[in-house]
DNA sequence: TATGAATGAGGCTTCATTCAT
DNA sequence: GATGAATGAAGCCTCATTCAT
């Protein structure tokens, strides 16, 4: 489809790359995975998808669990890493600041593939608890951290009328929750609008912590 | 076979019942499916705690498939006749109406096993796009229905500033999507008041809505 | 072969005598566990052997392991039984029990196939601790304990000199595991007469044990 | 590919030397074929245990099999030849000459690890024909010659009274075979005194030899 | 010559489905 | 109808062997 000429050769046989296998059996695993869920993924899909043969995989990854773990630690703590490298000298005013966050999560996770991730964690955390846990630890309680800082920085430059926020970090990542089961599951039945949706959110949330209701 | 007549018809437990037969099935394949997933989970393990052999699973469904298939149209449609219920011809103030839909979301899907539904659906729906489909008909629609119903009815009564509810009726569900989230995969890691974290939300969502901010 | 009808009727299908199934792997077992050892035997080997499909050998054993553990403990326990059974109330002089003692053993194990689980044991009891534990429990201490009793009742009836046999009861036993290894690797290349060696041993032996040498 | 010259050989360890690294590959062989057996050892563990690369023992030997053949030829012949050197110009009686040879065996095989060997060839021998073989013209025709030329020596000195010992050479290895077994297999069950065990058949079986019995 | 990444056939084991009783 | 023994396809994983470097 590409014109563009194949910029790797891809002998038949032993490959030369031996940095980017494991990439492309990562890549492969995302998707297949992310297809058909842990246990219905094959790792003979797997491999065809990769380009490599069954047998080749276990060089890199000791069984079908380690290598869906390393998906998840490859894949999952970047994302966060985004999130706090946009926060520390931010100049403007915190409600600003909040919108920015917000809108680096939906653009950078629910609109890219990234988004499936979280879906497998939700699929398959009950049967593989360490799955939820590295989760919690390389996204959720950065993330929650992240917002509890910025919650302190609203509240101490006064912009915001409490702790609301510090208490209740999760209001921040609720609509797009929304946004991710709608894209994810809902979205040939309904439209929505999602990025009007979102500023529509935001608008009313930081409304209510400028003004703190009863 | 047996010339005898079965006068006796041994009704061990909820056996003899042609009727609780498939009941006694369809509650353990959702108990199974619940704690394993589609694949993971086993018509061994399903006829086991239906207390039925693995072949009588066969007499009433075609096939594990739909087993999977009868068991969300069985269980999935009355959840939302909870709701639908609730509204007919309440009296009071709209704010308080969604405030009561929200607090029964919670008390009947969030802090029971049918959280779990949820879970399935989200595992599954890649895999069977029927899935999605009759979710998103016995349960999201509906649901949307009802909060735009709701929401047309605060407007009318002038309780709400203009339609930004009707537009984005996902408003209301936002937070319960993260408790659902947090009940499932990260209660462990850390607490989260769930019923102070909805009403919280609830203060500045209806605050938001009543009087509308820029 | 046989010009007797098929006793078994052997129905294609499922089968009808669920105890004979079991008989029927244990002895393909045997066989291909004596003919290839126990890691390179292969369940579809048995199982063709035993005319059943791969899946029905674990609807009786659990593994690999433990269809090698019952072959054992089903096998070897009898042989043992057959000795113990042939000493109780000798009425004649030791010497002549002793000789009776040691024919049963050829008859009965050397010139059949049990012999072959002797090898069967010593092949892989490096590798399965348990196998040699199983094997000294059921035949070994007690084919020592039955040599004994014997030694004690000659030395008591006046018969033998001293307690050399009691206090090396493999005595006995050396030449037979001499006709093993012989039936079992070079029989090919050069004959043995089992039968006159043992005999000539025994001779040599009792003779021994009659005037206690030097 | 690289222009320098090797000054430098680099022989860590004993690599480098073409004719070292076939025994280091056959010593390595040995040691996880007696520890696991043929179809058990892997080509990965004999290679990591020899120091070279899974590669490498293919420059050497065709396949699995040749490695083992050749294994069994290196390592097998040289065992007989220490008996035989033993024999050429005994000067005293023949008796002696017999418990010499005895000894020699208990010491250097059955209290050495060459006592595996014969464990190997009883476990493999049923599917390497080959083996038996090699074992045969190597190990036991020779010994078997060995203990024929010293039976015929005794009896042409006057000291058995018959030919015995010619006809069945076979009583001399008897209780090695014991020995062997038992430290094998029943030493960690009930201790024997291999040495004092062997002595005591030595004494009935010369005494026997000597005075021809009935 | 030496390496070790790559291969793929084949082994053990599971489990959805069938069917004689 | 109900049962559960039997089946066999398919999955995960191992490892002897090859071959580009």
């Amino acid at each position: 489809m590409d014109s563009a000429p194949p910029t790797a050769p891809r002998r038949r046989g032993r490959k030369g790359d031996p940095a980017g296998r494991r990439q492309a059996i990562l890549a492969a695993a995302l998707e297949r995975f992310l297809a058909e869920g842990f246990a219905a993924a094959t790792l003979e899909g797997i491999a065809r998808q990769a380009g490599v043969a069954k047998g080749t995989i276990y060089l890199y990854f000791a069984d079908k669990q380690a290598l869906f773990r390393a998906l998840v630690q490859d894949r999952i703590s970047p994302v966060i890493g985004l999130a706090e490298a946009a926060l520390p000298a931010f100049p403007g005013p915190t409600p600003v600041l909040l919108r920015h966050l917000a809108r680096t999560f939906v653009r950078e996770v629910l609109l890219t593939e990234r988004r499936q991730l979280l879906r497998l964690v939700v699929s398959e955390a009950p049967r593989f608890p360490w799955l939820a846990e590295i989760y919690w630890q390389e996204v959720v309680s950065r993330g929650l951290g992240l917002i509890r800082a910025v919650a302190q920085r609203g509240q101490a430059r006064g912009e915001f009328a409490d702790d609301t926020l510090a208490r209740f970090p999760q209001l921040l990542p609720a609509p797009l929750l929304v946004g991710f089961l709608w894209t994810t599951l809902f979205e040939r039945f309904e439209a929505l609008d999602l990025e009007a949706f979102v500023e529509r959110y935001l608008d009313i949330l930081l409304h209510g912590l400028e003004r703190a209701p009863a």
